[in-house]
DNA sequence: TGTACATCAGTGAACGCGCGTTCACTGATGTAC
DNA sequence: TGTACATCAGTGAACGCGCGTTCACTGATGTAC
């Protein structure tokens, strides 16, 4: 009756060494990503690190996949953590400028703490590798902040300026997306917020992988402007 | 005097052989991009490929990052053709938002056709590979159309809504982009370029890294309503 | 508390494969007279 | 037009390295009685 739905904490001295050692080569395999690509990641070179034989990195991992796959779930966790929490920070709820901020600046902050996790699931995908069912369900959590903030600005609903509706074949692209963040909510909104996630994650791409080295000198302040630009629905974030 | 400056068309069988031979090294490395990331671009691949020693390639190119440095301004090459040629067809040159989505359309479109390409561009950097100085002017042709863009809606100065100057700091921060632009173009504009920017590499990269598999599903008529949001200065490029 | 057996972590060798790059070489092509 | 020499494309073997994964094994830990 008692007995906890999560996994219980580990008694024995096998248990106990086993969930170290599960994080101690999810750690060292985080590292290799700082030095090689999610392609070139290597059982090998984990046990090496840790002073093990190669072999017995299959004790923990079934495959270098599923280390992959460990470790795209610890990331995509980590990220929608970070922006999950700095929301529910916020005391202030129906400043809804200030969420899209915040949201924006710990994305960023994350990526920026993390640039090979952060390329690891918004760079290229790795050849040959296809991400399982499980990662699915992580990788929504920082969308879902978003979504969540949608559905708060329509709740809100401070006239948004009158819009012929979007065309059908539009409307019928995203029903997914439409779902996923309300039916409620009116879809030019639900576009405004793909566009401004489009924004925010391609400004942080191109600030990473290196494509504003010879246009933008210091990051932060460009940043934080540029996420004034980029907020949904401006008419209904205005500033100040 | 009636000397070409560029190489002049080869003669010899062994020219015309060496150029047929680099050509066909490009291409098969091209088609293995298909296949793995950059990262594990393979000489030997290429060469087996082409049913020669491995060992010729080098004949052709003195190491393996050279060959992909190859690559990387090939296909800079190619997508800022394409943009400057979408661009340059466009007879009212008057139409700004005609302009802005050509050049949205022609940049997604080149991506969507080849997608390894634009994954070599604009997803992650290849670890280990420092791009050389050469593949900076290439990689500056895309985004001069942008700039050319930004220029004429400056200089077609239709009442930007007033607005308060750009934060010192922020100024400062992207003094090389206001440069590369043009110095007389307003640096709210610049800015808005660049938040257009991050826009239309935020959706490309989103759409083909697989970020919109359960979102979005006709990516056509999304895109297009998508190029209207992520406009720049969205008050100087009204619709209709 | 002590013993007998089952479980499982970790080893080290092996399989079969890949890679970039160098080197001495052969033989074809190009050039100068 | 013909010959002598220089250039250069392409070969195949080799060096020294990497990889994922399997397998039979030892020895420590855990469990049931």
């Amino acid at each position: 009756m008692s007995s906890p739905r999560t996994a219980p904490a580990p008694r024995t001295a096998r248990a106990v060494a086993r969930v170290e050692l599960t994080r101690a080569i999810l750690d060292s395999a985080r590292d290799q990503l700082g030095h090689v690509g999610p392609a070139q990641l290597s059982v090998r070179a984990v046990a090496r690190d840790l002073g093990m034989a190669s072999s017995a990195v299959y004790r923990y991992f079934p495959s270098r996949d599923e280390l992959l796959t460990a470790l795209l779930e610890q990331a995509y966790n980590e990220l929608g953590a970070v922006a999950e929490e700095a929301d529910a920070a916020i005391e202030d709820r129906t400043d809804l400028l200030l969420r899209w901020l915040t949201l924006g600046r710990s994305v960023r902050g994350w990526a920026v703490a993390h640039p090979h996790d952060y390329a690891l699931l918004f760079g290229s995908p790795v050849p040959g590798y296809h991400a399982p069912q499980s990662t699915i369900q992580p990788a929504t959590r920082v969308t879902g902040v978003l979504a969540a903030l949608l559905r708060d600005i329509h709740a809100a609903g401070n006239a948004a300026p009158a819009q012929p509706p979007l065309p059908p074949q539009v409307q019928r692209s995203i029903t997914v997306l439409h779902e996923f963040v309300g039916l409620e909510v009116d879809s030019h909104l639900v576009l405004a917020g793909l566009s401004a996630w489009s924004g925010l994650v391609g400004a942080i791409s191109l600030e990473l992988f290196g494509h504003l080295v010879n246009a933008v000198a210091d990051h932060d302040p460009y940043f934080e402007q540029l996420l004034l630009l980029l907020r949904p629905a401006p008419a209904q974030l205005a500033v100040r």
